[in-house]
RNA sequence: GCCGGGGUGGCGGAACUGGUAGACGCACUGGACUCAAAAUCCAGCGGUGGCAACACCGUGGGGGUUCGAUUCCCCCCCCCGGCACCA
């Protein structure tokens, strides 16, 4: 055994003999409880970053700590492997993306074992494999069957950089979510995946979902959208050019009020609808507007300020309860693309509607009452929205009904009219999956002249993605590759062409989880043993999903449900969304004007007496530079920090225990070097603490201990069980605290050296080693070999606090006076209750609270914890 | 605007179901060791006043409940994340 902490090579060692046994291989039945832990798996670009590494710490450290729970533990590791980087890699460098992907994997592989995780590595899988893909293709062609996949030609979401399709949920902000490029709509024919089928189910088992954050739900809510009102007509016999009725002579909105109906004083109508279009055409100055509103919609930014403005187009159309004739305005405020593109107006009782009505002088008709409440333009602003819920007036054969009951009401007379009834509209939008892209999974189609879209048989399956393609930037290069487009037809043999688009990566990461748990057959997607470890135990991944791949996987676990393959209909039982790594960001303006980063280790802090940083200055001409406060590591902010020369610089263990140390795995972790250093000295402490210790004798620990010793043992299992707590709080950073505390206690009883303290120790210790492994397990395992407490620290039992040594002969209890600390006393603790109210009140810091003829009004005395003594 | 999460020393962060606020670490200060530095070890470290004993203040602000509030309740301010002319 070596003196100094010899990272590298016990690191090394440690990683080598976990791969000979293959320690972590999940057994595929077993006595045990099953535990799946997984993170998300990565997409290989190259290198691992610190978020990476942050993540799959948390999952390490949750599977180890079951592993010596009892648990059968999963934690397996694969690659999210097809996207547009290998893609972008393949033209800059004029390589095939798979070679740059499976590079890319190998080195990644190995700097996830330099980690040391325990992960099972025989079930390591590649989405850009055929054996994993050809059961996208091949669920593809069920969904086909069932009416859940179907195509369609739709105006779509264009990223003209990837020059690509994306999905509703793929657009952010007008832009595209990976390149941020503005998107463009295009009409273009692609396949969907009907997930607004699913929309209810999505939204209800939320509630199935105890074990997750409160936000994500909620975000996912959000994003479904569900709103429940009724859609119905206004009629009109306006008609086109051509003569023919628009619309068959409806104008069709939805509302969510449809018991203000009978207030109506308008409808308006967004810029694109067809009333407006043809009113538009002989009338330039509605044209124009109509022009200005498609522009200025394009400004995310400004809409929520924006003024509300319209016009009026000269239409009417009648209303389908009073027959009045209802002008049509068209307003910059409705949006096209969300319900039927034109909305009823009601201004007295809504906020737009009013605001809108006011500056155009249009009618406002109150028709709902609430309390005693009379409508006026002042009180309006107080009592618009919910709290206009009331009951109706002006509103013939409807008043006095409330909400609900008008809304029923409402609704029958328009059913019964045929021209309306109650409907729920989502947000959410089926999800398009066709992408024009090369590095993705083939969509198992054919294009046959006589015989239409004809599905890829499945005995053709999968459809193989040729590997040897470089794409070179203008478009899918699978279109020019008539060796994959020219094919038979399946169905009559003739010559036709297959699709060349690919499916969006998203699909690949829908159902990873799944494959992962089964046995990896040929011949099935899934099987038996899927349904032994889903659902998945417990997710961690980064928040960024919350929406995206956590939906897409959740609706893909209930078509795989649907379809009979699996018996979960959630695929993950607690997710654990972890906060992302920060650093500091150093700046300075340049003499032209432009802003230049310097990296936090070209810095130095500059701080006063007090060790406060008062200002920061560059190394290289010790000028000052701005501190920008901090934010994710980026290279243009040059704040990044490579886990390759952190683990070379102080070991994995020091990475992976700073990783939990430094902050809770919910929340961002900022980045310090010196509290890295800081972990680095504790693990070398540790080393340097075992070192000392193998050399002393292991013996019983004798019956009667001293107080010192009592104290630092009871300090241990303290540690212990509040240790074991954390872990099943999934609070990190205080057990790594606690392996700190621990060691304090330990080095303590060694400086002092009393008879015995070596028992002690060596309890100590092998507890220690057991709450550190899952955080730290390198040291872990060989301190735990060296002195001999066992082969294999992951087949250690959890140990168990014992209560015995946590008693303490007397206790230290504060003295409160009138719940203010005064002091403390020391009690034994088999003293009475009586006993320590007389100690306390006959102390001298409460014993002159009572001079000036106060007395004692009543005392509580709190067991183990303290005493307050209530003067007046 | 709506929804979710926060606000504690110079910093990262602790505090179990209301019970000694600031665990653990970083930074800083002083000391030991050293020719010196680094490393290591020891001590101190919320603020104000005081030689000290000690006193007062202190968990974003204000109020309340309680013997006792970072923790529970009400009002307000600020920060982060998400959603949003959603009809």
């Amino acid at each position: 055994m070596q003196q100094q902490y010899p990272f590298r090579e016990i690191e090394l060692a440690a990683q080598q003999a976990w791969d000979n046994q293959q320690s972590f291989k999940a057994e595929a039945t077993s006595d045990k409880p099953k535990y799946y832990c997984l993170s998300m798996f990565p997409y290989p670009s190259g290198k691992l970053h610190m978020g990476h590494v942050r993540n799959y710490t948390i999952g390490d450290v949750l599977s180890r700590y079951h592993h010596m729970k009892g648990f059968n533990v999963l934690q397996p590791m694969g690659w999210d492997a097809f996207g547009l980087p290998a893609e972008n890699a393949a033209i800059q460098n004029n390589v095939p993306p798979a070679k740059w992907t499976f590079e890319n994997i190998a080195y990644m592989r190995k700097q996830l074992k330099s980690l040391g995780f325990a992960i099972d590595w025989s079930r390591e899988l590649a989405t850009c494999q055929p054996e994993y893909y050809k059961w996208n293709q091949w669920l593809f062609l069920r969904m086909l069957e069932k009416g859940i996949a179907y195509k369609k030609t739709q105006v779509v979401n264009w990223d003209p950089v990837d020059q690509t399709v994306l999905a509703n949920e793929q657009v952010i902000d007008g832009r595209g979510w990976r390149t941020g490029a503005l998107v463009e709509k295009r009409e273009i024919p692609g396949y969907y995946f009907n997930i607004t089928g699913y929309a209810q189910q999505l939204l209800d088992d939320l509630d199935k979902l105890p074990g997750w954050p409160e936000r994500v739900k909620t975000m996912q809510a959000n994003w479904i959208g569900k709103s429940v009102g009724v859609r119905f007509a206004f009629t009109h016999d306006i008609k086109d050019s051509s003569g023919a009725l628009i619309d068959d002579g409806k104008l069709w909105v939805f509302t969510t009020r449809a018991d203000t109906i009978m207030g109506v004083t308008f409808c308006a109508v967004a810029a694109e609808h067809p009333l407006a279009t043809l009113a538009a055409q002989n009338k330039p100055e509605l044209q124009a507007f109509i022009e200005k509103c498609k522009q200025g919609s394009v400004m995310e930014a400004d809409i929520a300020t924006m003024e509300k403005e319209g016009m009026d187009t000269g239409l009417f159309v009648t209303h389908p309860l009073t027959c009045e004739q209802v002008p049509v305005w068209v307003g910059n405020y409705v949006l096209m693309t969300y319900g039927e593109g034109a909305v009823m107006a009601v201004p007295a009782h809504d906020e737009r509607d009013f605001g809108f009505a006011k500056k155009y002088n249009l009618p406002i008709k109150q028709v709902i009452s609430v309390g005693d409440e009379t409508f006026s333009d002042a009180a309006w602003q107080e009592w618009y929205g919910d709290k206009m819920k009331g009951v109706c007036v002006n509103s013939n054969q409807y008043n006095d009904l409330s909400y609900e009951a008008a809304v029923n009401a409402i609704a029958a007379d328009l059913n019964t009219k045929n021209l309306g009834d109650k409907q729920i509209n989502w947000r959410l939008r089926d999800w398009g999956v066709s992408r024009q892209r090369y590095w993705g999974c083939p969509i198992p189609i054919i294009h046959c002249d006589s015989c239409g879209d004809v599905p890829v048989p499945d005995d053709q399956l999968p459809v193989k993605l040729p590997e040897d393609c470089v794409p070179d930037g203008s478009g899918n290069p699978l279109n020019k590759l008539e060796s994959f487009v020219n094919c038979a037809c399946p169905k009559c043999g003739k010559p036709a062409k297959r699709e060349t688009d690919t499916m969006d990566t998203f699909v690949d990461s829908s159902w990873y989880y799944s494959r992962y748990a089964s046995s990896f057959k040929t011949d099935a997607m899934v099987d038996e043993q899927t349904n032994y470890w889903m659902p998945v135990d417990q997710y961690i991944g980064g928040i960024e999903h919350a929406i995206l791949h956590l939906l897409y996987s959740r609706f893909w676990s209930k078509v795989m449900r649907d379809l009979g393959l699996v018996n979960y209909d959630e695929p993950f039982a607690n997710l654990l969304t972890q906060g992302m790594v920060l650093n500091h960001i150093f700046s300075r303006r340049t003499d032209k004007g432009g802003i230049e980063y310097f990296a936090p280790e070209e810095v130095e802090l500059v701080h006063d007496e007090g060790g406060k940083t008062i200002g920061a200055k560059a190394l290289k001409d010790g000028l000052p530079v701005d501190f920008q406060g901090m934010g994710t590591m980026s290279k243009s902010k040059r704040n990044g920090v490579d886990p390759q020369s952190l683990i070379e610089t102080y070991g994995a263990d020091t990475a992976r225990f700073y990783m939990m140390f430094a902050a809770p795995p919910e929340q961002t972790l900022e980045w310090s070097d010196s509290s890295v250093e800081g972990s680095h000295r504790f693990l070398k402490r540790v080393w340097n603490f075992g070192y000392a210790l193998s050399s002393e004798a292991r013996s019983e620990l004798p019956s009667k201990l001293t107080s010192s010793l009592a104290s630092a043992r009871r300090e241990i299992h303290v540690a212990l069980k509040q240790g074991s707590h954390d872990l099943n709080k999934q609070q990190f950073n205080t057990v790594a605290s606690g392996c700190m505390k621990m060691l304090n206690a330990l080095e303590k009883i060694q400086k002092e050296a009393e008879q015995d303290w070596q028992a002690v120790a060596h309890e100590g210790l092998s507890i220690l080693l057991r709450m550190l492994s899952p955080i730290a397990p390198h040291i872990a395992q060989t301190l735990w070999k060296e002195l001999g407490y066992g082969e294999d620290i992951l087949k250690a039992a959890w140990p168990e606090p014992v209560e015995a040594a946590m008693v303490q002969d007397e206790f230290e209890l504060a003295v409160q006076v009138n719940g203010k600390l005064r002091g403390t006393i020391m009690v034994g603790s088999t003293a009475s209750k009586e006993s320590i109210e007389q100690l306390a009140v006959a102390q001298h810091f409460v014993q002159k609270f009572l001079e000036d003829g106060a007395s004692v009004r009543k005392i509580i005395v709190v067991p183990n914890k303290l005493v307050n003594v209530v003067v007046g």
